[in-house]
DNA sequence: AAGATAGTCGTTTTT
DNA sequence: CGACTATCTT
């Protein structure tokens, strides 16, 4: 029994959660605790000692990535692939639903889906169309307000205006962006999850069928679910259905984009009493790093409760740094992170963590100057770039003509002289036929409806299309995709701007090829381009070399959940930064910034650094904010106060300012005239170490010794073999620059 | 139909 | 301050 592969290695609380009988089970998952195990080994278990089998569960995520895990964590564990089981993310699954019930739900066969880029321009469209001034409707709030709404379950016809002029035009908007919807066949992805919840209560049979497969239905970061997903969720599980829920009310930092606290804090007297398991042996960090989070959290009001702890070492203390400035505090981190890397820590073990994505500028260029190669998480992601939508476009065109969004993004992508005024002419001519844009097109073509120019454009862009469409019928999607990026003129379009972006997007498609026949490998029997399509859509893909290259991970806190690091930076901990200004005095809001702040503590598993600026220049203006009240959260007992005073002097030059700071917290200002931001050098933004590195004679941030000027650190090479310019920034004298062949360089 | 330029605005992000 | 957009200009 002890020898249990399925149970012995689990503690009391892990134990108890996986073998609950409780139909109504909820899993309070402290950060570190072992969520994740006690969801995989839960279902295995139901599986071996419950006798379920694999398609009576159904486990619910929030991203790809961790159903991904989750599912390859089943497969190890059983054995086996759990094929019939569904495991997937909210939307996966809605959409999932809604192509095998696409009747039922009153949708066409082919529905596409729409990312929020073209539910942005799809939007933007209906402002024009119903004459909208978008300056008092901005799109982006317009948007936020439908998405809201379809979040919370609303239909236009179920808001309420009261006479308000502008709530009434939001509604409106509403109404008509989702006919927009219905004629182009297109589903948002709100719309994934409010239709398939619609279906449950429109279907009865369908739910019913559902409801007595998944007898068991098991919900990840339930703290994160809105109110539509816990809608879907109670519906699904109805009265005999079990539900596991695995949570954490301490880490719910989504409020913002709809996620109600309240379902997993009520969840108990909701269904009418739950069984509530609480993990809270931490096997991430140590006692010091817990004892932190705790006191911090510990202030917010209305917690489920719950406190970690760990058999684990008291560790290090946690050290503060108070910048001089921005630029202060960014030196201070990189150069923290030069003493780690030189003691054996790897870079990828080391994150700088910040509330905003501005604040990322600064801490590149200290990075950039130190030489240490670093990653950004966040930006576009590979899906979502612009050239990768282009071609997706003509793909979703080819089997999806009245696919709007689509035809409105292409049409006159590669320019081919069709103007705004004949895309308005095929837009007002759709609008009066009810009919897509494609048809709209057709029928202006087969009339002559357009001055002679844009006639030919116009008939020579429905010709391409169809063309292709035939053309690469019986092909692979891989060649398929191969021979619309060319003969699209997408790939000369790029190819004849110059610069490294247009190289970069003539990879991006190249690489788009590779993920489409990577798709063809990986996915199950022969999918069709409709299903590659679905899987751009839904999966932005995380196509970010992951952590294939060795390198420092700046995030924002956000982006930082659920993620582990050995040395943690927790940077920018100031009033109005963190807490952010607009949520510093709103109770609720606070709470979650506060939230937010135990999440970022919790990442660290060894070593936390927690730093601010003393002054920051924040939109050209210089403000002294003050440190951040969760600073003052944490227990003194646990902190050491890094003062170092500005005693080294060093040559006057624009050099990397080595270990000298800026006086400490307390000093005045002006005191440390070296560390001012004017002397700093302008770094390029856009380059990143990575491309840097290939071919040079050596690494970038490599330490080299030479015989007269001691050791340095190689912050740049020019060109390769024995006339190679190395750049060199030496702790005695400086910054110079060494010609490969006389150097002499040593290695250290 | 691209390039300059004035104007705006300024958390956090997944699907 | 600087990134992004919308509008104007050539």
């Amino acid at each position: 029994m002890t020898q249990d592969p399925l149970l012995s290695i689990l503690n009391d609380a892990q134990h108890q959660a996986v073998t609950s009988d409780a139909p109504r089970l909820l899993v309070l998952a402290g950060a570190g605790s072992g969520k994740t195990r006690v969801l995989v080994h839960r279902i295995v278990w139901l599986i071996r000692d419950r006798k379920l089998t694999p398609s009576n569960i159904l486990a619910v995520t929030f991203t790809n990535k961790a159903a991904a895990e989750m599912r390859e964590r089943i497969g190890t564990l059983m054995r086996v692939p759990p094929g019939a089981m569904w495991v997937g993310t909210f939307h996966g699954i809605a959409h999932r639903l809604l192509r095998m019930h696409w009747k039922d739900a009153g949708l066409p066969e082919n529905f596409q889906i729409l990312d929020s880029d073209d539910q942005l321009r799809v939007i933007k469209r209906t402002l024009k169309y119903l004459n909208v001034d978008d300056s008092r409707w901005p799109p982006k709030q317009v948007q936020w307000f439908i998405n809201n709404q379809k979040d919370e379950g609303r239909r236009p016809e179920h808001i309420e205006h009261f006479g308000d002029l502008h709530q009434k035009t939001l509604i409106d908007l509403y109404q008509h962006y989702q006919q927009a919807c219905t004629r182009g066949g297109m589903v948002d992805f709100a719309e994934l999850l409010l239709r398939s919840h619609e279906l449950w209560l429109k279907k009865p049979e369908i739910l019913a069928h559902y409801q007595s497969r998944f007898k068991h239905v098991l919900v990840d970061e339930f703290q994160d679910t809105n109110t539509v997903q816990y809608a879907w969720l109670r519906v699904l599980a109805g009265q005999q259905g079990h539900m596991t829920i695995v949570g954490d009310d301490d880490q719910s930092i989504y409020g913002w984009r709809g996620a109600k606290i309240e379902n997993i804090q009520h969840f108990g007297k909701d269904v009418g009493g739950a069984e509530i398991v609480k993990l809270e042996q931490n096997y991430r960090s140590t006692s010091t790093i817990l004892a932190a989070a705790n006191a911090v959290i510990t202030r917010n009001p209305d917690r489920l409760g719950k406190e970690l702890w760990t058999n684990g070492e008291e560790g290090e203390p946690i050290t503060l740094y108070a910048g001089f400035n921005e630029v202060d505090e960014a030196r201070f981190i990189s150069d923290r992170i030069d003493s780690a890397l030189l003691n054996g820590k790897q870079r990828k073990d080391i994150a700088i963590l910040y509330r905003s994505n501005a604040q990322s500028r600064v801490l590149e260029e200290a990075l950039l100057r130190a030489a240490i190669p670093y990653r950004i998480y966040g930006g576009h992601r590979f899906f979502e770039r612009a050239e990768i939508k282009n071609a997706l476009c003509y793909l979703r065109l080819l089997c999806h003509r009245d696919d709007d969004a689509a035809f409105e993004r292409v049409v006159n992508v590669p320019a081919r002289a069709l103007g705004d005024k004949s895309v308005e002419k095929i837009r007002e001519t759709a609008r009066a036929m009810n009919h897509s844009m494609w048809e709209a097109a057709l029928y202006l073509v087969n009339n002559k409806g357009l001055a002679a120019r844009a006639h030919n454009a116009l008939r020579q862009f429905l010709g391409l299309i169809e063309t292709l469409a035939q053309e690469t019928l019986d092909l692979s999607l891989g060649e398929q995709t191969e021979i619309v990026v060319e003969r699209s003129g997408l790939m000369d379009l790029y190819k004849s701007e110059k610069g490294e972006k247009a190289q970069a997007r003539i990879e991006n498609l190249q690489e788009l090829v590779t993920a489409v026949r990577q798709f063809e490998i990986e996915g199950e029997q022969a999918p069709t381009l409709a299903n590659f399509l679905d899987h751009a859509a839904l999966e932005s893909g995380d196509k970010q070399s992951e952590d294939a290259d060795n390198a420092v991970q700046l995030m924002t806190l956000h982006s930082a959940k659920g993620l582990e690091f050995p040395v943690v930076f927790l940077c920018g901990l100031e009033e109005g930064m963190f807490p952010s200004a607009q949520s510093k005095d709103e109770p609720d809001r606070l709470a979650e910034e506060r939230r937010l702040c135990y999440v970022g503590i919790t990442r660290a598993m060894k070593k936390l650094y927690l730093s601010y600026a003393e002054s920051r220049r924040l939109y050209g203006q210089e403000k002294m904010n003050g440190p951040s009240r969760f600073i003052r959260e944490i227990p003194p007992t646990l902190m050491d106060e890094v003062r170092i005073k500005s005693t080294i002097t060093r040559p006057v030059s624009n050099t990397y300012a080595g270990n000298s700071y800026g006086g400490g917290s307390g000093t005045g200002f002006g005191s440390g005239s070296s560390t001012r931001s004017g002397t700093t050098a302008k770094l390029p933004r856009k380059k990143r170490l990575r491309e840097d590195l290939i071919d040079a004679p050596y690494r970038l941030g490599q330490r080299v010794r030479h015989k007269k000027f001691g050791d340095g650190v190689v912050l740049d090479c020019e060109g390769s073999g024995p006339n190679a310019q190395i750049h060199i920034n030496f702790a005695d004298v400086g910054e110079k620059r060494l010609v490969m062949q006389y150097a002499k360089l040593e290695e250290i």
